[in-house]
DNA sequence: GATATATTCAAGACGTTACTTGAGGAGTGA
DNA sequence: TCACTCCTCAAGTAACGTCTTGAATATATC
């Protein structure tokens, strides 16, 4: 028991799944399957690459275990392995961020300035929610939505807000809420809410972080 | 805000923490700095690489922020970033272990048939140690027992085990703690101690895990 | 059974990674 | 200052990873 051989065969098997993560392609991927499943199509939109490379990717996502498929019909639709691999890709967020030397500056390039920008906690969320004094928006591709979203939650994507605020009641506070810490889109949803007029905040993280954290959820489209 | 190419570049910046990661030297290398910080040297021999070399990885590993060194007179010890980067570690090696195909027979022959081998949690052995019923053995090296230990342990490392029979009180269980659930010392500490007729069990995992969950630890060799 | 669509595979160009060997720099103690 | 230890750096080589292009495969529909 416990030879070299075995042993270093047996971390790199470990290594092998890290290294499934150790691409910025495949970080994205793994991002937007935390939000539910998708097939190849929409995931090579997503993540701005052609078919056959986003494909090449998701093979060795699932080669690692990371993420499984599914297929109905024609399409074949890919998600996480399990809640578990969302919470890897949590804790390895949260590394890179709080150690990474120049993280802090990538994310204010591509976030921007969020010094202006309230944010709430889920927990404080989950109240209001119960209250009913507070409207929430999930402002990610329908898609998304579709797959799973914060319970009570309205879907009005972010490139469709500005025509859809009539949508949203009066004199409520609204808060938007997206993929996670490094989504943009509640950030923009806010950013428009707050020029037209309304009381708006962003949910500090996202839907798979408000999921793992077993708060309410639902599935489906608004009918 | 929110364009495709500083989106990319913040990706990557996660990648590249995931690519530290990904390889079975730099994983071994977290796995033994989870224990406590140690010098290149030592390093090296640990995870059976030149001095170079094991340079080299700890070099990666530093710039991904995932360790961090301290210089001591001639030598230089290195340690994790922090308690998080055990913990990424820990949620790595589970979701390897619950999704990499074939990590189960890799883990298998590096550990052996552990069928055999009784175990104890966390919070049981917690509770004996507590009620003083119990010897706990820690057969890490002496150098991880230096760098901190299970509140109450006593430090015989495995290969002296055999020699220092006579230091552990007679007709109290035995419980030995190593590394973590893949590593091999206290399983040969307890195969060993039950052929000699003691009750012994190992810890379901191990310091790093007992650490992270707050329990009570020491650090400092027993004068 | 033929066609259309969605996805994967294969080959190749190019850069990156892992490890070895040998030289070099930083600190210690006589 | 000098020799010594410990560690890092540089150069070199073989292997691997990424992405592109074009072809092949699998399923559904007509």
């Amino acid at each position: 028991m416990g030879d070299r051989q075995t042993k270093d065969a047996l971390f790199d098997a470990f290594g092998e799944v890290a290294k499934a993560l150790g691409n910025g392609r495949r970080a994205e991927l793994i991002d937007v399957l935390a939000q539910g499943e998708r097939h190849v199509d929409e995931l090579a939109d997503e993540i701005g690459q052609s078919v056959a490379n986003t494909s090449f990717h998701l093979r060795s996502l699932a080669t690692a275990g990371l993420v499984t498929t599914r297929r109905d019909g024609t399409r074949i639709y890919y998600r996480l392995g399990s809640d578990r691999v969302a919470e890897l890709w949590s804790a390895l967020r949260d590394v890179a961020a709080s150690h990474h030397q120049q993280l802090d500056e990538l994310a204010a390039a591509y976030l921007g300035d969020r010094s202006r920008l309230d944010q709430i906690g889920r927990d404080e969320l989950a109240e209001r929610i119960a209250a009913g004094d507070v409207v929430v928006v999930d402002v990610r591709p329908p898609a998304e939505y579709t797959a799973g979203h914060i319970a009570g939650a309205i879907s009005i994507p972010i490139d469709n807000l500005a025509d859809h605020l009539q949508e949203l009641p009066p004199d409520v506070d609204v808060v938007a809420y997206c993929r996670g810490p490094y989504c943009v889109y509640a950030d923009d949803a806010v950013r428009l809410l707050r020029r037209r007029g309304r009381a708006a905040r962003r949910l500090e993280d996202g839907y798979p972080e408000w999921r793992n954290h077993r708060l309410p959820v639902e599935t489906g489209s608004a009918s």
